[in-house]
DNA sequence: GCTCCGTCCATAACGTGGTTATGGACACCG
DNA sequence: CGGTGTCCATAACCACGTTATGGACGGAGC
């Protein structure tokens, strides 16, 4: 039991050598063959740490989505909440943008286990998946107590969680144009659509986008 | 060139097969193999006919979008354009929730031929799936017409689609639970907070959503 | 009617990629 | 120093997409 560093770092080496295959060969580079010659070992790593490619794609999934909570996690707390909202958003996106076969790859294997994304209107402490709704829960509960937002927490962030989820699928699928267009015509409009609909005014809710625009 | 009905037969008869073996064995029962024996050949139909399965599935894809056009396309237009826009929103999710696994496909799909769903922000028009995209244009031409919202037709639409999108998108992978749940608890409330924040008023939203609500 | 020609497709083989069986190398433990 | 367990290279196996080949069938022209 003796942390047999070796092992551990194949493991870890196998993960990173398999979002570097994702990252510029697409989906179908990611091969058992293909990670084997990268970490200059034989396909069997694969099955002595991960079992199969299934467990090291739920693998490659789980750091994604801990890479995910990183990103979101740089969004710290302003005196903003809406603002600090919109940087969530622009959180989510940029991690897309920047990896986008590796965030495909996360909600695709969300859906293959099925349900071990889990209800995320209830409590599913385990999920990667969820710890990012949850922070995002929690800066919708910042902009409620700050008296912008108006409505139930969980019910305002799963609207939201769909909006940005939405365009960002949306917008890796090749819609709304290449670059930060998309962002600037949809995304950022979006965000003020929703705030406004859930009760800041629209004149306090352009100054909080307008103000994060500049940080894209 | 005398429509050999036998040929053109075996076609659908793939696509149909494959959407079938889609939705009770999900993407990975979508083999060659199958397809054969499901339709009593064997696999060199798919050859002759298709090329190939990328092909085959892709031509599975546009079919779920014609069938995801024509459940929109029975939305009406009622003298409520913003309760159209609600209907075509439950269509679009309801269209999803009926066959989970081609609905995926499609947008799978839509990736993996990379730019060839298109720029949906220009014109497009021969892909299915802006086909789709234009009617909700027109549905929110027509809220805008009526004085209900306001904004540019195109980044509205794309607004709202992002967000219809997602919210399928995540009910999907399980999220929101099972049922009609989502739908009372995220879709629409979601539908209601951005028609509001696109300048339609929150009572008026409240009736033309809750009026079609006993339609799901 | 007969031949020519093109389409469609069954059979069988090939290539690739996930997986598994086997056995050896090496570290740690008694 | 032998025992034991982990890790992994080799090589084979198997499923599945694909392709090569040749035959069956039907229409076109004579």
């Amino acid at each position: 039991m003796s942390e047999r560093t070796r092992g551990e770092h194949a493991r870890t080496q196998l993960v990173e050598a398999a979002i570097r295959l994702l990252a510029d060969g697409g989906a179908e580079a990611l091969q058992a063959r293909k990670l084997a010659t990268e970490i200059g070992a034989s396909t069997m790593a694969v099955y002595t740490h991960f079992g199969g490619m299934a467990a090291l794609m739920d693998a490659v999934a789980r750091e994604g989505f801990r890479r995910l909570i990183a990103n979101m996690a740089t969004v710290g707390q302003s005196d903003d909440p809406v603002a600090d909202l919109y940087g969530l958003a622009l959180a989510y996106r940029r991690t897309a943008v920047e990896h986008p076969e590796l965030f495909t790859l996360m909600f695709r294997e969300a859906g293959a286990r099925g349900q071990a994304v889990g209800d995320l209107m209830k409590e599913s402490p385990s999920s990667e998946a969820a710890a990012s709704f949850r922070g995002m829960v929690a800066a919708v509960t910042r902009t409620i107590e700050a008296g912008r937002l108006k409505g139930d927490p969980l019910s305002v962030a799963s609207q939201i969680w769909s909006a940005i989820h939405g365009y960002v699928t949306l917008e890796l699928l090749g819609h709304f144009g290449r670059g930060d267009r998309g962002v600037a015509e949809v995304l950022s409009p979006l965000c003020v659509t929703l705030v406004v609909g859930l009760g800041d005014s629209p004149a306090a809710a352009r100054a909080s986008v307008g103000l994060v625009t500049t940080t894209v």
